[in-house]
RNA sequence: GCAGAGGUAGUCAAGUUUGGCCAACGACGCAGGACUUAGGAUCCUGUCCUUAGUGGUCCGAGGGUUCAAAUCCCUUCCUCUGCACCA
């Protein structure tokens, strides 16, 4: 066989040349559409990204087999600031990226190409569509191939945001979203795409409370404001010079920095002044809430960076605050240097506010005792807070103390405080970052209001429960997804959908000034595949493509000669499309990582629910959720540089290979670890396959010497393939490529090797074999499959061939043959069994079949149990005995009913078979066979012969479907 | 914190929905043999202990239901994943 790569370049041509990737509507009503969630162009791929793809390929390429017309796009997502960031970072020259860039095999002409975002884009959408799809051998529809950054996918896209204002889902609100000074909205998240550090930083929601001191307030940020009843003082940092801000016609008391972040989240702040933290010390103030007086006490654990740098002291449940009480009240030093009162100092105690499983009086106590820790400024204290904080959280309640909230558990007092103090101007709320945010710009990321921010309402209840009711209907895996995929969208609220800044993507119809954000923008796209072909080849323009030209094309909505006179195309292309898009939608399949569960398929969801709202034979009807392929020890191969880059791993294994190790080596709903060496074991198998066909192929007549007629074996593997292909149509039903996979690459080559052990070598039954395992390859291997089929002489190509379907295979499955062969394999593995416990035959092995009247016995069970009766030994055992022609073994039979199997379901009617079964008939002609296997004579006889040579006794232990042994 | 997934023999990994062909598919690894090639070979056999085909132990741990549990129920330990302007 010719290398792989060439066997691959060959058969794809040869499919580019027939057009088979062409999806054109025609008039089969069996139709498939199928797509990935499309990547984000974000550089380029590795091994793993592919494993998805491949189920896609795979999946269409089975249905094109099974009588569909199959519609099998791709695209990309170039939305938001991937390519941007990549610009900056070429045109910085910046070392890691351009090493990273050129070991995937960017050569310094493609780099002097890139130096623009969308040129970026244009590389790899170039780079995903020829050296990874092509590559491996999908058969797309390239002419529908789209990018979100494609003029006419934009004006979907401005058409799609229409039509979810036209039904009251876009609103607008103030919102708090982290965003860089200088660049605009950022995402944080761990793999810091916009920012260059903080990564893991969370939002947090803190409580501001106002603490009146005479005309000033100071402002002190709590993440707990459930624990206002427990504060005995208030906490500055002596170091610190705080300002005075005027806010509204208040003036409050915070840390400079904090006053810089509170004024991108709140109006009318100014500063007008400053004070000394030490200047504070022994002041006074009215704590919220309680509306108690408090002394104020310096504090050197007060962090200016966090919060607003003035803490409230809550020694009972805060650790920091017991710690620094207990250390002050015995720093006579610093009281003096402070000038506090012994009043004052005697005045802080610790007040019980929460009780919680596992700790006493005061948690704060508790906690800095079990850790011991003996001075403010301990590390520990963070892990302290953090612990007492989340015991807290979950167990602990209210003690009667805390008036009106006495008896709730934490978590809702959080909330209902929180609010009571909002409402009655005691408190207001501030957001903050828990870690320094930095963004690729080198400015500071803060958090800052957005007065008339735009959402998608996806709190919407009639959305929401509409959504839900059509996920029931829907086909979804796993299984466990479909089950919760009703929570997700439950707890899916508003979602903001536009943003300002640095990005790449579609103008908001409404408000040109913002873009639509990147999951906004590719949640309905599967439609727009349907149309893309005919902006791509210039049919239509995106000018012409206007609110009622989408109307029309999609919702079916407007008369065409209208449409057609507004926008300037015909009437016959506008009917066309619109008839393609009712030919092809809905679609049948989407498929995505593991990562889509929370974000992208619960937005596609909605938003097809949403626009489809009247039409919803259109809803989606399936989503294919599929886990990674990891590193290994959670890096891919970094001693070797990341990931290994697609096209050599092509090269390295042969697409094939590949494709088979995607579609068998794990469930899709797990991940699964990179290991080149089951990778290559997986082209082992290709090749041993290859070479078994290669030798059986009918066109070259060099072997198959045998009888030529058709036997018992011939059957069996006709029988064997054709269950097997069954098992594959109904594995296929939920997209098990797993399971076909297993059936087509271990279990039919397991087929093919006995059979020929056995002698099978009639000609026309390997013909009509092969064919039938060849195009069981087609779908997961199909250059392989192409080029086996092709060396075997067979008609057209396999691609294009039609697997046969259930009623055809159930009619050649023979399961007497089936039973008989597998009594022969049962009896050769019966008598290896004893060689194995050290039993060895001198010189020959005799195999007893079963008695009659044991046949008798189980047939009379059986009866029994098809009549429905519970299995009832001792009714069984009368029936029996009443029976004349049992009567000679009267005394076995009950021993032999309580050692009878328990058999249930479809097992019935294969023990019925193996009852009627000519055991000795079969045995004897397989005598050979089965000699051949132990490596000893063996002789078959007959239980039911009265002169039987049987000087052990032996022949006792047969039962129906498994014969006695005797070795001598 | 919220939500979700999972622990199976040396390794990877099926089986769990619907209890009974389960000592538990398969692959890899390992051992022995065949062949005779220099190929990441291929083929056969074995791979928990024990044994005339039996019996014992076994599916994270501990209980329970049942004639029967890897599978159902409860408790417990451990691991992993996602959480919204990141796709």
């Amino acid at each position: 066989m010719a290398s792989y790569r060439k066997i691959e370049d060959k058969w794809q041509r040869k499919w580019s040349e027939i057009g088979l990737e062409h999806a054109d509507r025609d008039e089969n009503p069996k139709k498939f559409m199928i797509v990935f969630a499309y990547p984000g162009v974000t550089g380029y791929l590795h091994v793993g990204h592919m494993r998805g793809y491949t189920y896609a390929d795979a999946i269409g390429r089975y249905k094109r087999m099974t009588g569909h017309n199959v519609l099998f796009p791709v695209g990309t997502h170039a939305t938001g600031n991937g390519a941007i960031t990549l610009a900056h970072k070429i045109a910085r020259k910046d070392k890691e990226t351009i090493d990273y860039l050129k070991r995937n095999g960017c050569t310094d002409g493609d780099l002097k190409k890139m130096k623009d975002p969308v040129s970026i884009v244009e590389f790899f959408n170039n780079i995903y569509v020829n050296d990874y799809w092509k590559r491996f051998g999908f058969i797309a529809d390239w002419r529908k191939f789209t990018c979100t950054l494609y003029p006419d996918y934009q004006k979907f896209i401005q058409w799609q945001f229409m039509k979810l204002n036209e039904n009251s889902l876009l609103i607008q609100k103030p919102y708090f979203a982290a965003a860089c000074t200088e660049c605009g909205p950022v995402a944080i998240d761990a793999s810091e795409t916009d920012i260059s550090k903080g990564g893991n930083a969370e939002t947090q929601e803190y409580t501001l409370l106002k603490f009146k001191c005479n005309d000033l307030f100071l402002i002190a940020a709590t993440l707990r404001p459930e624990t206002v009843y427990g504060q005995v003082n208030f906490w500055v940092n002596p170091d610190v010079e705080y300002v005075k801000m005027k806010k509204d016609d208040e003036t409050w008391i915070v840390s400079p920095q904090a006053a810089e972040k509170l004024m991108y989240q709140k109006d009318g702040c100014e500063i007008i002044g400053s004070i000394k933290g030490k200047d504070m010390a022994g002041w006074v103030c009215e704590a919220p809430m309680i509306r108690r007086n408090i002394p104020i006490f310096p504090a050197k654990f007060c962090d200016p960076d966090v919060g607003t740098g003035l803490v409230t002291s809550v020694p009972s449940d805060a650790p920091d605050d017991w710690i620094s009480l207990h250390a002050l009240k015995n720093d006579l030093n610093a009281i003096k240097e402070y000038g506090l009162t012994k009043e004052q100092i005697d005045s802080a105690v610790p007040v019980s506010i929460i009780s919680m499983d596992g700790y006493g009086e005061f948690p704060a106590k508790d906690i800095i005792e079990m850790m011991s820790i003996e001075a403010p400024g301990d590390p520990k204290l963070i892990d302290a807070k953090k612990q007492v904080y989340k015991d807290g959280h979950h167990t602990g309640r209210m003690k009667d103390i805390c008036g009106e909230f006495a008896g709730l558990r934490v978590e809702e007092a959080k909330e209902r405080m929180r609010t009571a103090m909002t409402d009655s101007g005691e408190a207001e709320l501030f957001y903050d970052l828990s870690e320094e945010v930095i963004c690729r710009c080198g400015s500071r990321v803060m958090i800052r209001r957005v007065d008339d921010q735009w959402f998608i309402d996806y709190s919407n209840e009639e959305l929401t429960k509409r959504t839900s009711e059509h996920c029931r209907k829907m086909e979804i895996n796993p299984v466990e997804y479909q089950n919760n995929v009703h929570g997700v969208l439950n707890w899916f609220r508003e979602r903001a959908c536009v943003r300002q800044g640095n990005w790449l993507g579609t103008k908001f119809p409404f408000d040109e000034r913002w873009t639509v954000e990147a999951i906004s923008d590719s949640t309905l796209y599967p439609v727009y595949y349907i149309i893309s072909m005919y902006a791509n080849n210039r049919t239509i323009s995106p000018d012409q493509m206007t609110e009622s030209f989408f109307d029309h094309v999609i919702l079916g909505k407007k008369e065409p000669a209208a449409v057609s006179k507004e926008t300037g195309i015909s009437k016959d292309i506008l009917e066309k499309i619109r008839k393609d898009v009712e030919y092809w939608y809905p679609l049948d399949l989407n498929l995505g990582g593991k990562e889509h569960m929370t974000v992208h398929f619960p937005t596609f969801l909605f938003n097809h629910a949403a626009i489809f709202s009247e039409d919803r034979k259109m809803l989606p009807r399936g989503i294919m959720v599929h886990w990674y392929i990891t590193g290994k020890k959670s890096k891919i191969s970094k001693s070797k540089g990341g990931a290994q880059p697609i096209p050599g791993a092509a090269e390295e294994f042969g697409v094939d290979a590949l494709r088979l190790y995607y579609a068998h080596v794990a469930s899709p709903f797990s991940d699964v670890e990179w290991d080149e060496d089951i990778v290559m074991s997986y082209r082992q198998r290709l090749e041993k396959i290859t070479v078994m066909v290669e030798e059986l192929n009918p066109a070259s007549g060099k072997t198959l010497k045998g009888t030529e007629k058709t036997s018992d074996i011939d059957v069996w593997i006709i029988s064997m393939f054709s269950q097997s292909v069954l098992n594959m149509h109904s594995a296929m039903e939920r997209f098990g490529l797993r399971q076909m996979a297993s059936e087509t690459y271990f279990e039919m080559f397991g087929q093919m090797k006995r059979y020929l052990h056995r002698g099978g070598c009639d000609p026309h039954t390997i013909r009509d074999a092969l064919k039938m395992w060849i195009s069981a390859m087609a779908p997961i291997t199909p250059h392989i499959a192409e080029e086996l089929w092709s060396v075997c002489g067979f008609e057209g190509i396999v691609s294009k061939h039609q697997l046969p379907q259930d009623k055809c295979l159930r009619s050649k499955i023979d399961l007497d043959v089936i039973i008989s062969e597998k009594l022969i394999d049962n009896t050769v593995s019966d008598i290896l069994q004893l060689y194995k416990a050290n039993m060895r035959p001198k010189n020959r092995v005799i195999i007893y079949t079963t008695p009659e009247w044991k046949k008798e016995v189980e047939r009379k069970a059986l009866s029994m149990l098809k009549k429905g009766e519970r299995r009832d030994a001792s009714a069984l055992i009368k029936e029996c005995m009443a029976d004349p022609s049992l009567q000679a073994h009267r005394k076995d039979i009950p021993d032999f009913i309580k050692k009878m199997d328990i058999i249930t379901g479809d097992r019935i009617i294969e023990k019925e078979k193996l009852l009627e079964l000519d055991e000795y008939g079969i045995l004897s002609s397989a005598s050979a066979f089965i000699s051949k296997e132990i490596g000893t004579e063996a002789e078959v006889v007959s239980a039911d012969d009265p002169g039987r040579y049987d000087p052990r006794s032996r022949s006792g232990n047969a039962k129906p479907g498994r014969p006695a042994l005797y070795f001598e």
